[in-house]
DNA sequence: ATCTATTTATAAGG
DNA sequence: TCCTTATAAATAGAT
């Protein structure tokens, strides 16, 4: 028989025998087309594979430590100073080396966490780990609420400044026009600019630049341009 | 009008444009070919590309130190001879300092998945950390799952098998009595346990030790103590 | 960059 | 792992 093939996901494959298969396939696919790549191109290209059994993949289209060195030097912009050598070298190779296995250990139950290389663990240790990523689903979940609901607190909380600052504000232009009522039409009134003291009342009219972060709550005193003028 | 492609040989291309756009082209397929087989096969992957022109491109399914510090353990067969003290201390500060780091990363990020430290995330983060702690959960639930139908399986297959055992007994026994019947009254019988042929039929009785491993098939016929004998 | 004719890579099944 | 085949994906050449 021959393959229906099919398209498939981007994701872990779960089937170990497949996800092999795959990998030999891929893998020689890859290292081909990196080897392409290198001659085609004239490009320099140094290509390692971990398989999850821990099989080592090389390919460099020079040597793999030149290619190394180079990217070093390239991600590396802070230098040490080379001057002492290594005479005080503080750190010495146990220390390393239990670093090493601490963040390999880390670096397993992290996967492990996110539902990767699970295979070789017992039911009782499933068990645990199920419950370790609910408490841990529970707390993002309630900081995430918690959050969301600060925000929207806020948001209410500032609307609620602007509603109050907004009505102080009708308040005081209402207080002006009677004044300038009472001031009869004899006075002379000059309009610095071309706006009427009627679009003031409107609840919506552009609040003035100045004012850049609304958690302010006596803007009604400096607003910078007259709300209006006599004439 | 479309490409009438041809197949190019895999030698440098001479054309400094048409090795450009190549460049491009392949190289962009490599980097994906490069992450899905990190994806699908759960290998960790580490690539490094420098065009002809020595620009820098890279890619790695983990962190690239942390592939080149495991490419260097596994290529590295040579050890260090002690006598020199530290002199040639194969690891050096900066090693050292990046495992530090990544540790560190490693931590908090496990705690977080854990449930603490969350207070810092944006809403975002924290949705990202939701979605990977659902399909974690998700994995982990699956994998328990197919563990514990396996190992119902297996049981269910042993008792199988000890069902069919049971009733090859019983067949034997009842032959066995049969012919002790025709043997007649006056034989005299003797019993080397306390046990008569017709406890035997009850499908309860325990089994011989020797046979420790449960999957036996043909212990019908070697249990080790004679179900009778004549005089 | 975009468009296709073609070549390649590869999933599925033995 | 290798082989086969149908099909998905990459890409050379041209616009």
């Amino acid at each position: 028989m021959a393959g229906k093939r099919e398209r498939i996901a981007i994701r872990r494959i779960d089937n170990l025998a497949a996800r092999q298969v795959t990998f030999s396939k891929r893998r020689r696919g890859l290292f081909k087309k990196a080897e392409e790549l290198s001659i085609l191109c004239d490009a320099e290209v140094g290509l390692v594979v971990f398989s999850a059994t821990g099989k080592l993949f090389h390919f460099a289209s020079s040597s793999m430590n030149q290619i190394i060195d180079r990217y070093d030097s390239h991600s590396k912009t802070l230098q040490k100073s080379e001057a002492p050598s290594q005479l005080q070298s503080h750190v010495d190779d146990s220390t390393c080396a239990r670093l090493r296995e601490e963040l390999v250990e880390a670096s397993l139950k992290l996967r492990q966490l996110r539902g990767e290389e699970l295979q070789r663990l017992s039911v009782q240790q499933l068990q645990e780990l199920e419950k370790t990523l609910e408490s841990g689903l529970g707390s993002v979940l309630k900081t995430k609420s918690q959050k969301i609901l600060d925000e929207i607190d806020g948001l209410e909380r500032k609307r609620m400044q602007l509603i109050e600052e907004n009505s102080r504000l009708k308040e005081q232009v209402t207080r002006m026009a009677r004044m300038e009522m009472q001031l009869g039409a004899d006075s002379e009134v000059v309009y610095e600019e071309g706006q009427s003291s009627e679009s003031v009342t409107n609840a919506s009219y552009p609040r003035p630049s100045a004012d850049t972060d609304d958690g302010g709550s006596d803007t009604s005193l400096s607003l910078g341009l007259p709300l209006f003028s006599s004439k």
